[in-house]
DNA sequence: GCCGTTTTCGGCCCGACTGTTTTCAGTCG
């Protein structure tokens, strides 16, 4: 069995837990997790990189001999010894107490030393008999806390759409503007990086006045709880469940702020250590020479102060973006104004709510060149998908609109059913006729990753194919993606051909970022498609492009920013 | 446990807030 990188990333991740309820030492405790996330982040699978060679894994930076071993184990057995150890010392369920606000490593071992706390369930059974009286270091408050925590973790951790985290954070902005002496109001943190889902979010204000901005802040209608207040920074829960953090920094210090704010938190790291490396230092105040800072009020006055050109937000996760600065090769990340058109859209035809024609006109209005109607093949009966006949006359009637749009050209294509063994739901004959072919996964997304494999590589050797919609078929928060071995996949679609589509769909968002950067490295064409089913949907675009350039791709590299002539080009008529 | 234009040993990013302390550890980001 393959280990996949994702699995090798939660074994070290879980020994690293372990290591923390231990007691082990901070920085073996950190060297685990940071290995976990570098294999999570690695664009092929660790396993092959491994097989290679033998120093192969060492290469990799934060991976030692050690770790190097203990990833080859894995891959041979599906775990390690010193991870097996660490299972029988330590109680699995303190795990999940960890994942308790304010419940961290110290108290979790406290809890299991003193009243021999095991699970969720023990802790609970505490607070509610009242046996956690009489512990040095834990007080009324913080019974309190953890009866809090407790009764919450009965509701999952949630993370948001971006598209829904955009709503409340624009609220809030718009009520903190409202106060006189602010000078800059910015949502830093994931957000600003542009990623998928967001956990919470990171207010960063400067003003002179930041008891006034705080005081503010915690009396916002929409405020569920404080969950911390103090001179320059405050916390509240949003009756929506979202986590909301303010930071209230001088002006002087904006730039600095945004920076670590941004973050990631791993990228942080490796940029404070480049600091230091230069004999500075770099925190959200500034950047420092002893006790003067030379630098704080822009990010690009910070970057340049520490040797480093200004990285795009949504590449900062210390994914190589950093020697990419040092050696002048940041990717120029595709932009919105680059894109020419949408290659996936649905009609009133099949489950679409507006009509082709609606379709067209909204496409024109955004300045399209073309645009790809993709209605479904018949396998989706609930999307009342269009048989040979169907697509034959909806043909028809695009050649009919064609003649009479002025700059957007229509498209006519399918969105075809892959089915169970790899064959597609149209015939050749029809496959053949359209302008493009886009294929998909809607159902049998959990068979066993063999046999998956097969079926895509199936069908993206098919002759007719162009394009691999939302390849996975993951939904964010409510269905994992197909299970099939993706790098077998971008193989064969570089053989045949075939582009790989950012899907973006707000819940798909697929392929993801790691994955997009994986298919480029392929040498892969990707497509940034909205998959829109009415005309507001066309809109989607700019979460597509988000997601496009947090796997750094260029221009170059998405089909859809060529002009029409150069798009042609890719597609199956004139590949054959 | 990792790593080296200061180092193969001795460092490892940095600061705010909370609660329970009598000067700071734990947690979080």
């Amino acid at each position: 069995m393959p280990a996949e990188n994702a699995e090798i990333a939660r074994l070290l991740r879980e020994a690293g837990d372990l290591l923390e309820l231990e007691g082990a030492n901070p920085f073996r405790i950190r060297a685990y997790r940071n290995a976990a996330r570098i294999v999570e982040n690695h664009p092929e699978p660790v396993q092959e990189v491994a097989e290679r060679a033998t120093d192969g894994l060492t290469d990799l930076p934060g991976i030692g001999d050690d770790l190097a071993g203990k990833i080859r184990e894995i891959c041979r057995s599906g775990t390690f010894p010193a991870l097996e150890e660490l299972r029988r010392k330590i109680p699995g369920g303190l795990l999940e107490l960890l994942n308790l606000p304010g419940l961290g490593p110290k108290l979790a071992r406290t809890l299991h030393d003193q009243r021999g706390i095991r699970s969720l369930g023990d802790l609970k059974a505490a607070l509610d008999q009242g046996t956690l009286t009489g512990i040095r270091g834990i007080g009324p408050k913080t019974r309190d806390k953890l009866a809090q925590a407790v009764a919450a973790s009965a509701g999952v951790e949630r993370r948001f759409l971006r598209p829904i985290a955009a709503q409340y954070g624009e609220a809030l902005l718009a009520y903190l503007k409202g106060m006189r002496g602010i000078e800059n109001l910015e949502i830093a943190g994931s957000y600003r990086r542009r990623k998928d889902t967001v956990g919470d979010l990171d207010v960063l204000a400067t003003a002179g006045d930041a008891a006034g901005v705080i005081r503010r802040f915690v009396s916002y209608p929409e405020v569920a709880a404080v969950t911390a207040e103090g001179t320059t920074r405050a916390a509240i829960r949003l009756r929506s469940g979202m986590q909301v953090d303010l930071r209230v920094l001088p002006d002087e210090s904006y730039g600095a702020g945004l920076y670590y704010f941004t973050g990631s938190k791993a990228h942080n790291i490796a940029a404070r250590r480049m600091a230091q490396a230069g004999g500075l230092k770099l925190n959200e105040y500034g950047v420092w020479r002893g006790e003067r800072r030379i630098a704080g009020r822009t990010e690009a006055e910070v970057c340049k102060a520490i040797g480093l050109p200004v990285i795009p937000p949504e590449i900062r996760e210390d994914r190589g973006e950093i020697e990419a600065a040092l050696k002048g090769r940041l990717p120029r990340l595709v932009k919105p104004d680059d894109i020419r058109g949408d290659l996936q859209s649905h009609t009133t035809d099949s489950d679409g709510r507006d009509t082709l024609e609606a379709m067209a006109r909204a496409a024109e209005a955004l300045g399209y060149e073309y645009l790809a109607v993709t209605d479904h093949s018949p396998a989706v009966r609930v999307a009342g998908g269009l048989d040979r006949g169907g697509f034959r006359k909806q043909r028809a009637r695009i050649d009919r609109l064609n003649g009479r749009l002025r700059k957007l050209t229509i498209l006519a294509g399918a969105e075809v059913d892959i089915l169970a063994d790899g064959s597609l739901d149209l015939d050749d004959r029809t496959l053949a006729a359209f302008d493009v072919v886009v294929i998909s996964i809607h159902s049998r997304f959990t068979l066993p990753a063999k046999e998956q494999t097969r079926r895509v590589l199936r069908a993206i050797r098919h002759p007719s194919v162009d394009i691999f919609g939302h390849p996975t078929g993951r939904l964010i928060g409510r269905r994992e993606g197909a299970g099939f071995d993706l790098h077998a996949v971008f193989e064969a679609a570089a053989d045949h051909g075939v582009m790989l589509e950012v899907n973006a769909q707000p819940e798909r968002l697929d392929l993801d970022d790691i994955a997009a950067r994986a298919a480029i490295d392929h040498g892969l064409r990707l497509v940034i498609s909205t998959d829109a089913h009415s005309t507001t949907d066309l809109g989607f675009m700019r979460w597509g492009v988000d997601q496009a350039r947090r796997g750094w791709a260029e221009a170059k590299n998405v089909a859809n920013t060529l002009p029409l002539a150069r798009l042609r080009k890719l597609l199956h008529g004139s590949r054959a």
